[in-house]
DNA sequence: ATGTGACTTATAGTCCGTG
DNA sequence: CCACGGACTATAAGTCACA
């Protein structure tokens, strides 16, 4: 019972977008998705598919499964 | 540009829940989702949300994340 | 640059079966 | 026990106007 997914999903791709340097509107035409649609899963009102999840991750630079992981601290 | 993204979630989850000693069905009951839909999880011919990733990670007693994983060797 | 509600279309996910 | 299909319902995908 850790955090729910989709919010933790959202806390990661906010992180790994900005230590990219994207705008979240920069990243959804680097990866074909609406704008407002990364804003809701950042935001984790979405539910997003693990297609869309790799489609996120891929101009990121990291593997899709980065954006499921839990926090660690010393990390 | 990896393997698909279903098909990988499709052959972890299937190597997750053997090594868990569950039947697709069994597993299935375990998480709140339908038998058939488990199979096409596994056949890759699925794309589950992030929720149901998480439900089906739960029974297994393994993080979402690994299902999104790709085999590493020396695992 | 981002958050949000509302909306339509595509598809996730269920349930009935078969070999 | 599992692969696979058809028909269905719930919800994700994708877009927009506006704050």
């Amino acid at each position: 019972m850790g955090m729910d997914i989709r919010r933790l999903v959202g806390l990661n791709l906010k992180i790994y977008r900005k230590a990219a340097g994207f705008s979240q509107e920069g990243l959804a035409l680097e990866c074909g998705l609406h704008r407002t649609y990364v804003s809701g899963v950042e935001r984790g009102v979405r539910n997003p598919t693990v297609l869309v999840l790799a489609q996120l991750a891929e101009p990121l630079g990291i593997p899709a499964s980065k954006l499921l992981e839990e926090p660690v601290d010393g990390e």
